[in-house]
Order: C-alpha cells, then structure tokens, then sequence
DNA sequence: CGAGTGATTGAAAGAAGTCAAATCGCGTGG
DNA sequence: CCACGCGATTTGACTTCTTTCAATCACTCG
C-alpha cells in the first residue's frame, strides 16, 4: 500500500506512536502531538555494522532509536576513537548538532540490527511550532545529556579505570540490562575494545580487568558476546570504593 | 535613587543591556528583548572565593556574569574536586539546572571579585514566553556546552596530562587572554591545584610540567599569580604533538 | 579446514601518582 | 620595620597503575 515506504519499512502508525511514547522527546506529551510526530517520521533499519550518519556530514535530520542499539562514536585528530555513549530506543540521535547548525560530531554505529525514525531539519521545525512543549522537552534531553557528560568527565579524571569500567558496565545495564537465571544480561554485543574507548583505557587492560571479575565469580565465563553479571552488587562496590 | 538596589551594584540600564548584548543568551537578539531582560535582572557582586551558590541547592535562577571570573567546582562523592569550567563576563550560570527543575550540579566560586546578573525562574520564564528567540538561544547555548564536554572527555580519555594541560592553558588563553609586552597573560589568578582539577591530574604533575615550560621559556617566572605565556605557538605543538 | 577477528596473557617500559621535605611569597601582628 | 606563620609551589625519591609489545588462543564464518 505505502509504495514510497523505505525499504525493510515494518512498523504502523501505532508501533512508531509506542517508541514516541518512550523517547526522550515526545514522551509525557498528549496523544494529537505524538500523533503528527509519528505522522511526519520516517523509517529506517540498519544492519550491524551500519553507520546512520558519518561524523562530519552536514547535520539535517533528528532521529530517533526504535529498536536495537547504536553505539556512538567520536574520532579523534590522532586516530583514535571514543565512544560517547550507546543509545536504545527511545534515544534521540543527531538533533543537538541539527539544532545548533554544525556537522554531525560523531558517528552512530548500529551495535545490532537497528531501527530509527527520522525528521528532516524542516519537519520537525514545524513540530516544534505547533506544539511548543517539543522545544521544551528537547531543553530538558540536552539538559540530561549535559549532566551524563560532567559525571563521565568526573570519572574519567578522578577515578582508577576498574572503577570506571565497573560504573561504566553498570550504566549500561542501568539502561539495557536483562533479567535471565544466571544474572543481569546486557543484551547487545559489548566488545572489550567498546568498553575500552567508553572508559578511556585500552582494550588490554579491560580484558584484565574483566578476567579477574570472571575469576572471582562476578561476571560469566568468557568469550561469550553478551555479558552477563552474576554479583551485581559487588560491582557498585568496586564502583563505589575508595 | 534605587533604595532596592543591593549593596555594591552599580551597573545602569545601558551598562547591563552591554553585558547582555555580549552574553550567549541575549546576543544578537533585537534591542526590545535586550531592554526587557536587562529591566528583569537584578545585580550581585562576589568577593574573591564567595560562592555564587552551592552544589545541591534547589535550582530557582539563572545567573549572567557581568563581570570577572567564576570557578564551577563540582565535589565528587568521594571527596575530590573537579573545575568544570571558567566562566567570564556574558557566560550563563545555572540555567541547566534551572529549566531541568534539578539541583545545581555544581557550585560557582569568584576567582577574583565578579558581578553577576539574576534573573528567577518566573521572570526568564515571562521573557522566554515573550520573546521566543531566547528559548531557540538556550537550546544554542547548551548545545555549546555539550560540545565542550565532549571534547573535554576525548581529551581526558585519550590524550596524555602535558598535552591536556596545554589545551588548557590554550583554550582560557583563548577566551580570557590579554596581550602584554611579554605575551599573553591570564588576567585571573590561576593555580596549579585548578589546573590539576582541570585537567584531572595532581598539582605535583601540574607543577613539574610547569617547570619544564618555563625550562623552555615557553611561560613566564615562577610563583606569579598571573601566568603569562611567551611563546603561545609552542605550546599549540605541545597540545597537538602526536 | 583455514582465515580472520576478538580475547587473553606474560613481560617490560613508561607515565603519573604518592609520599615527603624544602622553599617561597605574602600578609599579620608585634 | 621585621619576624612569624600559612598556603601555594617546587622538587626528589619511590611506587604503582597502565600501557605497550609480543605471542598465543578461541570462536565464527566461509
């Protein structure tokens, strides 16, 4: 029916209503403004591995995650790369740099099959001007991102890495973890080298650190590509210590 | 004749609507918005080492700096300190956590004698309700901040402490340096210890680097309150050396 | 089965922190 | 005006944490 849906498009109207609902963006908003927000969004799936934008490109749509895991990821002068955080649904992908008019600063990386909505720079102007508690909300997700900037910045210049690779495994969970038998299970690939360029250390030192957690029964086994957390608590210990 | 002014303020209308004219929020927006936010500010005047206020207080105004240098400190959990950032005439103070309704994440402190600008919640609110452009500017503004962050964490994840310290140096000598007959100086006192918490290193470190830079006469003598850097170009290198 | 990618681990080097002590500069009070 | 005391700074010696370098290993995919 709808010939000008992108391709691997799945979802009605009302499943993009439902990850409108959970977004940072339009939730907590009444029902006509998710309505013409889902109206005016357009879909797109990402394979594993797929970038949604490469850092650099002139800045021209919002996203926003409906299901699956993009991780973010910032390059820097030298070569290296730093992950700014891993976004899930509900996230909003891109629209700080389409607000400020600058190129996108970094690049979303899909971390599993991914699905996003997106608004073009114009469509989602118009939004905002008929339901100004849009702008009001997109204060409030800046607000937040500015907060999870300074206490990462905090960590990273005050504290020991297992200390940060802990608190840092514990945001993640905070945020995706999944209740199985054996533990908490973080549902999406988590390489050493993505916890390594999250917590600003290598990815030697984050296998270390990881093998005597295993050693000491708080996480499982190895070589498996979802962590499970088996003491969570002892984590905020080590999160925690002094 | 304004029995209600508090004590030490002195600026008139024009001289606030200039402060505003060169503030992230106010700049660039036409002479009516300038007049109506100057009318609605009130004024303070901070000793060198008063807090403007403290880290948990309940978030109820956004502040401008009209004049001088604010310190933001955040205390971490386990005692520490970090600067968050210098803050100069035009830059905003507590407008983050006022539109999220959080406590202030942080807490301002004079490192010289500064004047700032008040507005409450109620009133910014009126003037945002009435001049739409303010509430784009805010959005602006964080967006700002949140760029500074990330950069800030990149350098801290990845670069080591003498190059981060010359960025440092770099970047306060590019947004409060004034040119000297023997190069550029930082007109507000400085110390090791805020460079350390700038940085994320320790004072001994800051100290040592230091030495060696003045070694090289790439900065002025020792023990002066004032750092004057001699040889700017230098230090660029450093900031960027591989 | 072989290649390739990611992970693990040992050994050595290096960067920065900790501990400790001396020094300097400045303001205070005699 | 000068001695005293305090806070900031400098510096040396040592320790520790991380990284770097180098192999090896495990698992997955073709």
């Amino acid at each position: 029916m709808l010939q000008s849906a992108p391709r691997g498009a799945v979802m009605d109207a009302n499943a993009k209503i439902t990850v409108l609902k959970r977004s940072n963006l339009f939730g907590g908003l009444p029902p006509e403004t998710l309505e013409a927000g889902a109206e005016a969004a357009k879909e797109r799936k990402l394979d594993k591995g797929d970038a949604l934008f490469q850092q650099g490109d002139d800045a021209t749509t919002h996203y926003i995650v409906a299901s699956g895991r993009l991780r973010l990821d910032q390059a820097t002068p030298d070569g290296k790369n730093v992950v700014l955080r891993f976004m899930g649904p509900g996230d909003l992908v891109g629209s700080v740099a389409v607000m400020r008019d600058i190129p996108y600063p970094a690049t979303p990386i899909a971390a599993d099959e991914t699905r996003v909505l997106s608004w073009t720079q114009a469509r989602m102007m118009d939004l905002m001007q008929a339901h100004p508690a849009l702008a009001m909300k997109a204060i409030n997700m800046m607000g937040g991102r500015i907060e999870e900037l300074q206490e990462r910045l905090q960590q990273v210049a005050t504290q020991q890495v297992e200390r940060r690779i802990a608190a840092t495994v514990l945001k993640i969970v905070g945020q995706s973890g999944r209740k199985t038998e054996a533990g908490v299970e973080i549902p999406f690939p988590l390489s050493r080298q993505d916890l390594a360029e999250m917590t600003g250390t290598t990815l030697h030192t984050v296998s270390r650190t990881l093998s005597a957690w295993i050693e000491e029964g708080i996480i499982e086994g190895r070589r498996s590509s979802h962590i499970v957390i088996k003491r969570p608590h002892r984590l905020v210990e080590i999160s925690e210590q002094a």
